[in-house]
DNA sequence: CGCCATGTTGATTTCTATCAAATTGAGTGG
DNA sequence: CCACTCAATTTGATAGAAATCAACATGGCG
């Protein structure tokens, strides 16, 4: 097992290219921080990951391909049109999925959380940005490598096409939210899915819910503007839905969460 | 090479259970018709289908595990939450997508076009229904045996992967679409996607666009109204943009259509 | 302590939905 | 072949939800 240890600064630029008033230009220059590979029979997200497809045997060579890499938060993971040299797993933060319209207009599809993998379509360009929301770490592999290491293992293929399939399900969500659901709907269904995505992260579901991400993300998220989702969330409050805390917000009703995004 | 020439009457449902008035009730009483299966080499999608992924000499034995069958129009295909027996390769016609709220809202999630494959996730069961717009046949193969089959054949997962990340590439132009576009903008960008989508079919582009689903298919896919879809293009038609024609719409000014989806 | 980013709240506008009615058009039977 | 019927579509008037425009509040951080 060849580990290299060189802790290289990864050349990157900061969030300035938002033409929208206050966003970008954070003081940060140092994007991206390339530190040594771990073990992944260490790995915290391993058995949630596509790895899990893996036998212990088989870590050993995909260890051989990996480099661990840390981003500030707020930071460019992948600008969309970029060539894409590399894939990534996941392994702690959380990452916003975006495009942005020639107008300043952006739609988050969503966000990358631990054991998400960033590249499943093995495209040789992304279609959309990647963001840190959060500090984040990656398992990053080159695409090309990976996808000959994955020539070799249809197992591992087969649980990228699951990975692809889940998402393809839960775009489908998204498109019956953005389509069809009210504002209020919206933010119930967003608080909802947050809570059960910590939960598979975390193994175990909370009423807490922390949100990382502005309420500009969240308003991208959902086809909405942040005033809506400033108004909507603050009128769940006061309808004694849940309570705003620092980072986040904490559920009162779960029913209520439950049944509209269920519905 | 074992032909069932049977020509046996699959007993289905016309769709009758559409809350809104004037929707289902049909008089057909003949939904879907098994016929014999055709040879692979005379199929007329096996070059845009998942199929293109195998050699000629792999044809044979997928033909053991298809039939052919067909859907008068406005036929269900498949029902949300029913266990998937079955996967289609759509060989002729046109079904949508749907999925619909307990109140009767409905977001339809796409159109499946010939060489369009149903069951891409493999799951075993459906999260969105599947109806015939026009009459609809497919090549047929049983869940079970066309994974077992897949599992012999890594370049066919490898294609189903393809087919599942193209998919969720158009997935997150719609989420865009729904979120971040205006009425006018949603139905220029569908005009234009349904004039490249039939030119893969077809394989070459025309101003004429056939859309043969109603105005309210063309509504639930846009997260707009009857109405509105009616009025933008109408509007659109006064504005020298297009044309309607009987079944679809002609194009005048292909780069305002081009323009606004790219943008 | 004050600055700037982020978030909240209020007033008003706008776009699209809703409600309502008229028109078209495809299919049916006389 | 043509009148009739019913569904689909178009058009018009009005309402309503969320966007926009505009302050104002909060809060983290130097």
């Amino acid at each position: 097992m060849s580990f290299f240890c060189l802790f290289f600064i990864y050349q990157a630029h900061p969030l300035t290219d938002d033409p929208r008033p206050g966003v970008g230009s954070t003081t940060h220059t140092v994007c991206a921080h390339h530190i040594a590979g771990e073990d992944c029979k260490f790995c915290s997200i391993r058995l949630i990951s596509v790895c899990s497809a893996l036998e212990p045997d088989e870590w050993a060579s995909l260890e051989r391909l990996a480099s661990d890499i840390a981003f500030a938060e707020k930071m460019p993971l992948i600008r969309e049109g970029d060539d894409s040299i590399w894939v990534y797993n996941v392994t702690s933060g959380i990452a916003r999925l975006v495009r942005t319209l020639a107008d300043g207009r952006r739609q988050v599809f969503g966000f990358a959380m631990p054991g998400d993998f960033l590249g499943l379509s093995l495209n040789p360009n992304w279609s959309f940005s990647v963001e840190s929301v959060t500090p984040v770490t990656c398992c990053r592999f080159s695409r090309q490598s990976f996808s000959a290491f994955m020539d070799q293992k249809p197992h591992l293929l087969k649980k990228m096409h699951e990975f692809a399939s889940h998402e393809l399900s839960l775009a489908r969500d998204h498109m019956m939210l953005l389509g069809r659901l009210s504002a209020e709907e919206k933010i119930a269904a967003f608080v909802w899915r947050m809570r059960q995505r910590w939960a598979r992260v975390e193994g175990h579901a909370k009423l807490n819910v922390p949100l990382p991400m502005s309420r500009q993300d969240i308003a991208d998220y959902l086809g909405l503007t942040i005033e809506t989702v400033s108004r909507t969330i603050n009128h769940l409050q006061r309808d004694r839905r849940l309570i705003i805390v620092p980072g986040g917000i904490r559920i009162l009703t779960p029913n209520f969460f439950e049944d509209i995004s269920s519905e």
